[in-house]
RNA sequence: GGCCCCUUCGUCUAGCGGCCUAGGAUGCCACCCUUUCAAGGUGGAGACACGGGUUCGAGUCCCGUAGGGGCUACCA
């Protein structure tokens, strides 16, 4: 069993391509076969550098292991199509003197002219005698290869997922198999490449369906035996409307973040790559039992390409949000704190690692994104002399006043201050007390703390962040907060 | 325009003729819990596109219509 991801070098790598290589992937290790990466770049024009690299390293990001491959290596190779030009001018030869194919000297002005016309390409040179193309060729004019499709009759496919497919013969044109700079067409190279490198299931994006005719007769041309065929489904935009396209801008969500669309924006937004696989292989396929959570071994158990809906599906990614912060909260924190660690220096923060460990456990649950730990608990790496009280409307809870909070606030420090060990539970027992006395209810009075001590709405949990601050800072801090409550008062 | 594919809650999906008064997840809304956030728990609203068949019986099979997607390049 051998599957292949065949993409174009044309620059990053979309989300949409990787679902699909994710499921020639699982499928490959599913049945214990090789899963194969072969460049296609026969189109010089759009060829970018450095696409290979981003490919690979989405690949090595998400744990998708290639057997064969360009950087692999591999005894069917070499890889990458550009370096296999030869290949498919023998057998484009081949075709054309075993009467399968022609040569074809239209040029663009007529190729433009009967577009206008309609109907497409005439078939012009499809039986010009052999004397005449060769006089053609003689004379130095430029031509490419076509294939000489039939023309009456039915081709039926048949497609893993949706079964057999017909399509007249008469609908479709004699496509080109070679360009007039001896660079093949996808049609004839990938077909001599999945024959060579003997993959045994192509798989490939819904798209390629109208020509899957075309496909089938040159390989039947060729004499060869075919793969069987996947045809998946594609990735809609979040709205449903049209092919997911690299202008996520418009998709905005309401938090204003843009949805990732690009493999590297995955890893921008702070997804953990086994959050993005389950993600991926959730769409369009489902692990089963109505589980949700599920990582790439267990996907791998079950996965089938029979089994792949035939559906388009609109991009789910509020799901993967979700997810995400599923797989954080079940993290280990010697797993998160190297992931953290450059995330919050980035955002300018010094990172003292012992801290760090510390920290990790009260934020787990409250991180959506790996990002989320700079805005979250940033506070604890910034410089603590410099923190300022903040404003009032953070300072002062739903349901609370100003005297309130200043009450509360003047009234916590000398019991804290009292404390002999300054831990948690200790705190917050004598916080409990405090508002038992007082009868302000716990959320009361710990919510002010935790807006004094942290001076964000949103926070680690209140007594874990004093505990981790320290008695003396803690303290500083809320007399700072009480001090800018009395200003306000006073102004 | 022609051809091809697709169609279950807003979204991702389960369902492969009777187990469906259609299940799960997400999102949304309540309530509970709680260190008034988050997480967690419980509950709620929410779908078989429409019309014909076939069948004792249809979300499940067939046909049509509508809607969506794609192809129609010397791009892949």
């Amino acid at each position: 069993m051998r599957t292949r991801y065949a993409p174009s070098p044309t620059g990053p790598q979309h989300i949409g391509g990787i679902r699909s290589a994710l499921f020639a992937w699982l499928y490959a290790r599913r049945h214990g076969g090789q899963f194969i990466l072969r460049i296609e770049d026969t189109d010089r024009k759009r060829t970018v550098p450095g696409s290979v690299k981003m490919i690979l390293e989405a690949f090595d990001w998400l744990g998708m292991d290639i057997d064969e491959g360009p950087r692999e290596g591999g005894a069917l190779g070499p890889y990458v199509q550009s370096e296999r030009l030869e290949l498919y001018q023998t057998w484009a030869k081949w075709l054309v003197e075993n009467g399968c194919a022609y040569k074809c000297f239209a040029t663009a002005e007529e190729l433009a002219a009967m577009r206008k016309a309609g109907g497409g390409y005439d078939r012009r040179y499809r039986d010009i005698s052999a004397a005449k193309s060769a006089d053609l060729e003689a004379r130095g004019l430029p031509f490419v290869i076509r294939f000489k499709m039939p023309l009456t009759g039915l081709t039926v496919g048949k497609d893993l997922i949706r079964g057999e497919v017909e399509f007249a013969n008469e609908q479709l044109q004699d496509a080109v198999l070679l360009k007039s700079d001896g660079y093949p067409t996808y049609h004839l190279a990938h077909i001599i490449d999945d024959h060579h490198m003997r993959i045994s299931h192509v798989t490939r994006a819904i798209e390629w369906l109208p020509s899957f005719p075309l496909h089938i007769q040159i390989w039947n041309a060729l004499g060869w035996e075919m793969p069987q065929f996947a045809h998946l489904p594609v990735l809609l935009n979040p709205n449903g409307k049209g092919k997911l396209s690299k202008r996520k801008e418009q998709f905005a969500g309401a938090d204003g973040k843009s949805v990732p669309v690009l493999a590297r924006e995955f890893i921008e937004a702070g997804y953990l790559p086994a959050a993005v696989m389950n993600f991926l292989s959730n769409i369009g396929w489902n692990y089963g039992d109505n589980e949700e959570i599920f990582s790439a071994a267990q996907a791998i158990e079950r996965f089938d390409l029979k089994d792949v809906n035939p559906a388009n599906s609109a991009y789910p990614i509020a799901k993967l949000d979700w997810l995400n912060s599923q797989y954080i909260q079940r993290a280990d924190v010697a797993e998160l704190c190297p992931l953290l660690k450059p995330i919050l220096e980035k955002a300018g923060f010094e990172v003292d690692e012992a801290r760090l460990q510390r920290v990790v456990p009260l934020l787990r649950v409250r991180l959506k994104s790996l990002k989320d730990v700079a805005p979250m608990a940033g506070f604890f790496f910034a410089d603590w002399s410099a923190f300022k009280a903040p404003p009032a409307e953070i300072l002062i809870q739903r349901k609370m006043d100003q005297k309130g909070t200043a009450d509360i606030l003047r009234g916590s420090i000398p019991l804290l201050r009292r404390l002999d060990t300054f831990d948690a539970d200790t705190q917050h027992a004598a916080m409990r007390e405090f508002a038992k006395a007082t009868g302000y209810k716990n959320g009361q009075v710990f919510g002010s703390l935790r807006a004094a001590v942290t001076g964000q709405k949103v926070s680690p949990p209140t007594f874990e962040t004093m505990e981790v601050l320290g008695q003396e800072e803690s303290i500083r801090r809320i007399e700072l907060a009480l001090q800018s409550l009395s200003d306000e008062t006073a102004g």
